[in-house]
DNA sequence: ATACGGAGCCTT
DNA sequence: AGGCTCCGTATG
């Protein structure tokens, strides 16, 4: 094995091929990192995806510098998983690569500047930049090029390094410098020497003149012989604020006792109660049995089970199994907060053989679960799509929460991590339970033709009943004079009812802001955002304009900047404005609002949620956010006062959302009397989705949504791939776009091939964006056409013009 | 990612 | 002619 295929952290397609040098032939494996040197002097962590014999015939191989592990840090598992993500999803190795390793684990080099030996430096001839470089190389050996910036101006910043080579005064050098640093703890132990000593009264009454002292050495004495084998943290001795570092100095200069450093993890453990689980309900034990059986047939699992009926309880037992056989978990969820419940519960039983791993975590916190994980010191792991990449060593079993959450798709690289979970999961040989209360119509579609077993929990828990749905006809209610503003009086009414019966409401209006837009009312000028073609939404609270797809905000206009009229009209309902409505009518209540906009400083959110458990929150009114993981007790009434408003979506998913939000957020109420209600105030009463909301009744549904999708060839009865082209030049990128979809029909036929189109947004952060959709057939034709769609791709990139196109391909979509 | 080389444009 | 910026290309 002469020669290795090594991935690069960069954005490039495939690999390239290094030459093993002799003495590294015997020690080199694939999934190991090594370094090598790439383009002009930079040097990379690669990773070894192939060894193999064949000599490069167009080009001279560069050398392996060296290797960073002594085994493979990536499982064959994690390789095989790699190629199939950057096949199926046509993304390159390098980009999931980048994706999947924390970036302390991908050492890189960094360039420095620094003096050249004996030089002597004539200032006279230099200019003030270069006198400032050599000054400060002076002082400091080496400076590395992003430090030069503090004292020289950027744009001058080469012309100064180059003139200074020339003049051979300075040379450029590349360092590697490990990242990562194990992060050390003081404890504190009595002094082996006063353990031996017989006579502890002598030396306590010398300490009898420092009470304080003599107070800290006894705590510590008493840790210490209590358990001799534990550990006393030095920190833990000052928690109270009884005692300070000088009584401590005081106590190690008198050589009684002694501080010593171990090396300990970034993430602290649980260190309370270890419980055991409680026992299934009888239909619980049921699912559970199905859950076994086809676990026993190698077969995965869909778990379709009604808000509150325990999917929970048959995850804790399937994991305590699979723990018990001595293999290992992963707990997938959306998105971290939601972490919460299931924690808490987990930590009870299984304690420090927990880890969790998600993008809030700091580099070197992540570095440490990797470190965990390869030493099989933890068992389970709870976290989000990206934790797919670990190097688990022997994973039994894979729990995808939630599975149709939207927040399972991802961009840069586009993946959905339910599906690569279930793909994962074959190369470890392990069984793959996806839950959730709404299944996406993919997944329900998958299991109900025989693909992985469908089991259904009808039930909520302890038999209580499911929340009962009603329809209020705004209309009627309106021509009948029984509106107040946004609210109906019948949802009034039931809310003042439900604040009667000390109980807690929540209100779902799924669109941030105070007003979609404001529109001058004699020329109708609108506020755009400068970066994209979209209006500027209204938010009342922050008093600012904000463009909510890039961020960008801006004061609100006293007049219209056209024509200085000052009549400016506030259009389209925000969830500020619901919020002010329901305060403005229960004025003796607390309203809360939980959208990302309030939710965005530190703890605002634990700080609510421990508000509304304690009951000081009579309303929450909120966006899509309130109906995940508000699992409270006192909810009975959930309102939907502009229920429409999540129907008429441009996308063929929207109904099939609709109906999750409403089910999710209905989940919310009666949980404990099983007297919930829901009030969903529409025009259209009539409209499928409300009516069979309303019937409750899950496989009708399905059928509805299954038969819509049938009917306008949208997933799962067929595949869909998104091509997306941005450019700062619109001409450029339409032209580009028109071209592409000229070669694309070359190779498929005309109805696989869709657009291109503007996209719905035009421009977005100052890139202008056209998309093709393609919609290509499943099963065996699939291969053949995703083949065609490769090659349509590769015919276009031959065309230099366009190389600066941006393009993605969300295979998928 | 990033360094390099050439095209095109501006300065001396 | 020399220098600077922008863009495209290759990197093993």
């Amino acid at each position: 094995m002469r020669y290795a295929q090594i991935v690069l952290p960069l954005n490039l397609k495939g690999s390239f091929t290094y030459k093993v040098p002799e003495e590294l032939m015997s020690e080199i494996q694939t999934g190991m990192r090594v370094l090598v040197p790439f383009g002009g002097k930079k040097i990379y962590t690669g990773l070894v995806f192939e060894l193999h014999d064949n000599e490069p015939e167009n080009f001279v191989a560069k050398e392996v510098i060296s290797l960073l592990d002594d085994a493979p840090i990536l499982p064959k598992e994690q390789i095989n998983f790699w190629n199939w993500l950057a096949d199926y999803y046509l993304c390159g190795l390098g980009e999931i690569y980048r994706f999947a390793f924390p970036s302390s684990l991908k050492l890189e080099s960094e360039t420095y500047l620094k003096l050249r030996p004996n030089v002597t430096v004539d200032f006279e001839n230099l200019d003030v930049n270069e006198m400032y470089l050599i000054q400060a190389l002076e002082v400091r050996q080496l400076i590395n090029l992003t430090d030069i910036e503090a004292f020289i101006q950027k744009k001058d910043i080469i012309k100064t390094i180059n003139s200074l080579i020339d003049l051979q005064y300075i040379e450029i050098d590349e360092k590697i410098t490990e990242k990562y640093k194990a992060k050390e703890v003081a404890y504190v132990r009595i002094n082996q020497s006063v353990l031996n000593n017989q006579n502890l009264t002598e030396i306590l009454s010398k300490l009898n003149k420092a009470p304080k002292q003599k107070d800290l050495f006894l705590i510590i004495l008493d840790k210490q012989t209590e358990d001799p084998s534990g550990f006393i943290k030095k920190s833990d001795l000052f928690a109270d604020g009884n005692f300070g570092s000088s009584h401590f100095k005081s106590l190690a200069d008198k050589n009684l006792i002694e501080e010593y450093y171990m090396q300990k993890d970034r993430i602290e453990g649980y260190e309370g109660e270890i419980e055991e689980i409680e026992e299934l309900s009888e239909l619980q034990k049921i699912a559970k049995a199905e859950v076994d059986e086809a676990f026993e047939a190698k077969e995965n699992v869909l778990l379709h089970g009604v808000t509150s009926s325990g999917k929970t309880h048959i995850y804790l037992d399937k994991i305590e199994e699979c723990i018990n056989e001595g293999k290992n978990v992963l707990f997938l969820l959306p998105e971290i907060s939601l972490t919460k419940q299931i924690t808490q519960r987990l930590e009870k039983k299984y304690g420090r053989q927990i880890g969790f791993y998600h993008q809030k975590l700091t580099d070197f916190e992540r570095v440490e679960v990797w470190r965990r994980i390869k030493q099989n010191d933890i068992r389970i792991l709870i976290g989000t799509r990206n934790s797919l990449f670990l190097p688990y060593q022997n994973l039994g079993l894979i729990i995808v929460d939630e599975e149709h959450d939207s927040a399972y798709k991802q961009f840069t690289p586009y993946f959905n991590g339910k599906d690569s979970a279930l793909v994962l999961a074959n190369f470890y040989d392990a069984r793959v339970i996806l839950g959730s209360a709404t299944p996406s119509v993919e997944s329900y579609y998958r299991a109900r033709k025989g693909k992985m077993k469908y089991i259904f929990l009808t039930e909520r828990f302890g038999n209580v009943n499911l929340p009962e749905f009603e329809l209020i006809n705004f209309k009627e209610a309106q021509d009948s004079k029984k509106v107040t503003g946004n609210f109906s009086l019948q949802l009034i009414e039931e809310l003042q009812r439900t604040l009667d019966d000390k109980n807690q409401a929540i209100i779902l209006h799924n669109r941030r802001g105070y007003a979609n837009v404001i529109e001058c009312e004699s020329c109708g000028y609108v506020n755009y955002c400068s970066n994209c073609d979209v209006v500027m939404t209204y938010h009342k609270a922050a008093n600012e304009m904000k463009c909510h797809y890039c961020g960008q905000r801006a004061s609100k206009p006293k007049a219209c900047p056209k024509c200085h009229s000052e009549k400016l009209n506030e259009k389209g309902v925000g969830v500020e404005q619901i919020h002010e409505e329901i305060s403005k009518i229960f004025p003796e209540n607390e309203v809360d609002r939980m959208d990302v906009d309030s939710m965005r400083k530190k703890f605002a959110y634990e700080k609510l949620y421990e508000k509304i458990e304690d009951r000081e929150t009579d309303i929450v009114v909120g966006t899509q956010m309130i109906s995940k993981g508000l699992d409270f007790d006192h909810i009975e009434l959930v309102g939907i006062p502009k229920a429409d408003s999540l129907l008429y979506v441009q996308d063929f998913r929207a109904e099939e959302r609709a109906y999750q939000l409403i089910t999710q957020v209905s989940g919310r109420a009666g949980r404990v009397s099983g007297k919930g209600k829901i009030l969903i105030q529409t025009y259209n009463p009539d409209h499928s989705v409300f009516q069979l909301i309303k019937m409750n009744n899950t496989a009708k549904i399905y059928k509805y949504f299954l038969t819509e999708r049938q009917k306008f060839h949208y997933p799962p009865f067929t595949k869909l791939i998104m091509i997306e082209m941005k450019h700062r030049r619109e001409d450029k990128v339409d032209r580009a776009s028109q071209f592409l979809g000229s070669i694309l029909r070359k190779y498929l036929p005309e109805d696989c091939v869709l657009g291109p189109e503007r996209a719905q947004i035009a421009r977005l952060n100052n890139l202008y964006q056209f998309q093709i959709m393609l919609k290509l057939p499943r099963g065996k034709n699939y291969e053949k056409f995703k083949a065609m769609v490769l090659l349509s791709l590769k015919e276009f990139d031959e065309i230099t013009a366009y190389q600066s196109i941006k393009k993605d391909v969300l295979v998928d979509f």
